[in-house]
DNA sequence: GCGACAG
DNA sequence: ATCTTGTCGC
């Protein structure tokens, strides 16, 4: 369980990456999986950020609840610093579903990361929650294009190592880039991005969430 | 110095 | 992320 100040440099966010992401683990998912989340932001014109949180049954992918949080936005947007902008929301809209979710997909990298702290990591850590990254473009690392074939996949490489998934989810669409968040295996988190979607090339908890999130964002 | 760069 | 209509393709 970690804790830490969110108003800090971005220089201090970058030390505190390094240091956090020594504790991001990588392994197999405990017990059953009942209930799966995803959560999204959008932000308003006069600076405030709002994150909706999305539960939905695992096994058939049905909403059982959602949550809302606003708050006023400070960090800029830095690439490689996203989670210091987005996450604090985020956590809070989490937290608002009951019961808490037994696997969360944030929309964003989770180890796929230069420093190895992508957004899904940094909340799975703080949250203590399992995540896995789910983002639409890549951050760093190189691949090859995955057959046209939804389930066709390539590895996600940087610096020697294997650190993501990119996941074709549905035939001849741009592919995502899926990577462990935390308290998940990559193999799992592929599994589980490919049965939570069928027609749609976001999983259902994140489509449902990016979907709601703007109408959510409209409403103050 | 040049190019890349989640949302 | 956000500003935005219609349009091409499976």
């Amino acid at each position: 369980m970690i804790h830490h100040r969110w108003d800090i440099s971005p220089a201090e966010a970058i030390a505190l990456q390094k240091e956090l992401a020594g504790q991001v683990r990588e392994e197999s998912l405990r017990g059953e999986i009942k209930t799966v989340a995803g959560v999204d932001c959008a932000f308003t014109a006069d600076g405030r950020i709002v994150a909706v949180a999305v539960l939905c049954n695992a096994k058939t992918m049905a909403v059982l609840a959602t949550a809302v949080e606003v708050q006023p936005c400070g960090f800029p947007y830095i690439s490689g610093l996203l989670s210091f902008r987005e996450a604090p929301a985020v956590i809070a809209a989490v937290k608002k579903l009951h019961p808490a979710p037994d696997l969360l997909m944030c929309d964003g990298q989770g180890i796929a990361h230069p420093r190895g702290l992508g957004l899904a990591s940094h909340v799975g850590l703080w949250l203590n929650v399992p995540t896995i990254g789910v983002a639409k473009s890549r951050l760093c690392g190189q691949h090859r294009m995955p057959g046209a074939k939804r389930g066709a996949k390539a590895q996600l490489r940087y610096q020697d190592k294997t650190i993501g998934a990119v996941l074709r989810t549905r035939d001849n669409v741009r592919p995502l880039y899926i990577s462990v968040g935390h308290r998940i295996t990559l193999p799992e988190c592929v599994n589980w991005v490919l049965r939570a979607g069928e027609g749609f090339r976001l999983p259902e908890p994140t489509r449902q969430a990016d979907q709601r999130v703007t109408r959510a964002k409209k409403g103050v």
